[in-house]
DNA sequence: TAATCTGATATTATCTATAATTTTTCGTGC
DNA sequence: GCACGAAAAATTATAGATAATATCAGATTA
């Protein structure tokens, strides 16, 4: 959602590096070192630069002038920071996608949610998640909203796969489900409140560290 | 509000094109040649190119991959837009920011809302105006909330420089001391209420076409 | 002895210069 | 007036130079 064009090296380093730093491949503080990156991807270091400015702006790298640039780290304060800010942007969008939804969609949104209750694992669960909150809030018809909500989906999924990286138990979503119910009784308020406290709950769980201590690891999963 | 690091030359190029498309003069559409603004600023046209990727990413430019990039163009709906998500994302703020407002910042927010109004152009109006929002917003303590709130009032100042280029004529901000009131009583609800009906209100004025004509401009002057 | 400072070395980021494609422009012919 | 094609201009990428920062061994001091 965050790619207006996707012909030029640049670009396709910067949405690779991004799936990698949000998946958690690329760990939060680790250095993003530039030529090793350009000779990884056989070009010169020039495109990589321009890659990192553009994951600076969606916040998933940090840069300290010739220091260099690292993938930014992130603590329960700036999770809570952007399910808060979902919750705004959401809302916002629903209420304008809201008129334009036809029952089609609706379906197509229902598929997704049972789609996510089936997931095994961590990233088709977040599949599937993303795909209903695009599905229903696309038609607003916004796309700088659109573009903000999306670099918080990814920001919001980071999360998720540093806390669920392995484990992960199925959920029955009953907030998509009323959701859904809502929007097809044309209860727009309804469904607004329902999104507006979904985006907000912030799981938590007990993680066991490498030196076999437990920690709270927490994360959107709406 | 939105310069990380300022000691590149990419990011000082980036700054100064910010302002030149915000004030306007940088038209919407015209085209950004990396060899010309290289020439000009004295440097090679890689940093240039590095300076374009964060404009656009603020919204401020739109790149077509080997065809160029271009100040982005607006529209009415866009000015709609922002404004709205300025709202949301306004009043979220300031919820936050409220319990930690003391009368020091709330006095200096209302010396900023005399400024404004004194203003005898847009520039130092505008200016003053950000300083009011910027006063009783940043105490939220939320670095990406803030980050967006900045690139949006960039925004919004885009429009107000191109409607109101020249003319200008000395208002009396009413809503500014309302919400200084409320805020001073400790009733955040009613200014946060004020605030988003503020930020929301979208002014329009007859223009005078270089060809005679004339039509509506529109801003967000809030 | 431990800790801190100093300076040489190596690594890295940043920028310049240059080359290769692609797009645009503009003139010519039909 | 329209299509075609060569020339010009602009974007994109590469390779190399420069300057800043990190690393680490050795010296100095408490």
């Amino acid at each position: 959602m965050t790619s207006p064009n996707e012909d030029t090296i640049a670009s396709r380093i910067s949405r690779i590096l991004a799936d990698r730093i949000v998946t958690g491949s690329l760990e939060p503080g680790s250095k993003l070192r530039q030529d090793h990156i350009a000779e990884e991807f056989g070009t010169s270091h020039v495109p990589v630069r321009e890659a990192f400015r553009r994951l600076e702006a969606q916040g998933l790298a940090v840069s300290e002038p010739r220091r260099g640039v690292r993938v930014a780290s992130f603590d329960l304060k700036e999770v809570r920071e952007v399910a808060q800010m979902r919750a705004a942007l959401e809302v916002l969008a629903l209420r304008h996608a809201a008129p334009h939804l036809t029952s089609a969609i609706l379906d197509r949104a229902e598929e997704a949610t049972v789609a996510g209750d089936n997931s095994r694992d961590v990233r088709s669960w977040e599949e599937a998640n993303r795909l209903f909150h695009t599905l229903i809030l696309a038609p607003c018809n916004m796309p700088r909203l659109l573009t903000s909500i999306g670099d918080l989906h990814a920001a919001s999924a980071r999360f998720l796969f540093a806390s669920w990286r392995s484990e992960w138990e199925v959920r029955t979503d009953h907030d998509h489900r009323a959701i859904l119910t809502f929007l097809r009784q044309g209860n727009i308020e309804n469904a607004a409140a329902v999104l507006e406290r979904h985006v907000q709950w912030i799981g938590q769980k007990p993680v066991r560290n490498a030196s076999g201590a437990t920690r709270e690891a927490f994360a959107i999963v709406g």
